[in-house]
DNA sequence: TATTGTTATACTCTATAACTATA
DNA sequence: TATAGTTATAGAGTATAACAATA
């Protein structure tokens, strides 16, 4: 069960992944650092961009409890950039949607994210089109 | 400032890079749960695998506060998996070190990171140089 | 009865600032 | 005076369990 990749290349691959996610996680933060935000706000910021949604959602959404989705929300409704509303179908559920300047603010977080943009404008086409289809096979993607 | 990159073969990338870095965090966070552990638990604990070093290296090395660094270490020595020594050439440094159990754990744990792993056994070794060459070039490293 | 969202609780991580013991 | 580590404090994220309203 120990050791069961003694591969140099492989070991290489793995350790410029563990690169990749350090300074994707960094970016993310500083990026969301520029609004004032916390990650976990931006995240759901930025899903609820996307569509509004159901707060049990967001949280299968995001991989954690519906109890934490709450308080992420409550913040974000404070200032202004989320809010909930009644859903007619179900009286139980709230849906949790953007404001104007919720919308506004994800679209400037999003440009913010030049990690992987900037360094992929010094790959050719060819190359980028080479790296999407390794990425789409290690992920086992559909189209891989 | 706004919608830079319109190209749609650079945004999947993007995303593509965006899923990878999710699966790496569950698989993780999953491997540390497994032992017990906090994701910054586990980082503290790789990296003193490696080698021992003072609390204030560590925080340098996790970019966190130093602060941070004491409490995490305090949990994990509480447990058994790290100590602190002295620094025979300057009384106010603290070494912080693994135990044996901590090394074996800190073994276990990179064991348990197949994520990066098993997929890339889907691919070549021709196709692991290039992506390994492409990931080089996308963060500016040495040898691109 | 089951589900949605919330509250209450407890723990960890995080940064800031102040403290101590060394240098 | 400068540095290493710690403590105190406060805010945020997280999971668990219990709760009210609704289905």
């Amino acid at each position: 069960m120990s050791s069961r990749s003694a591969d140099p290349l492989t070991l290489e691959v793995v350790e410029l992944i563990g690169t990749v996610v350090a300074r994707y996680h960094e970016e993310y933060e500083h990026a969301a650092a520029q609004h004032s935000l916390t990650g976990a706000q931006a995240r759901v910021l930025n899903v609820l961009a996307l569509e509004p949604m159901p707060m049990r959602r967001i949280a299968r959404t995001l991989r954690c409890e519906p109890s934490n989705v709450t308080g992420i929300v409550d913040r974000l409704e404070a200032r202004g950039l989320v809010e909930r509303r009644p859903d007619p179908s179900d009286r139980r559920v709230k849906l949790a949607a953007p404001t104007d300047e919720g919308r506004a603010t994800a679209g400037r977080l999003r440009d913010a994210l030049d990690f992987a943009r900037e360094p992929l404008a010094g790959l050719s086409v060819a190359e980028r089109t080479l790296l999407r289809d390794l990425l789409r096979r290690m992920l086992g993607e559909p189209g891989a």
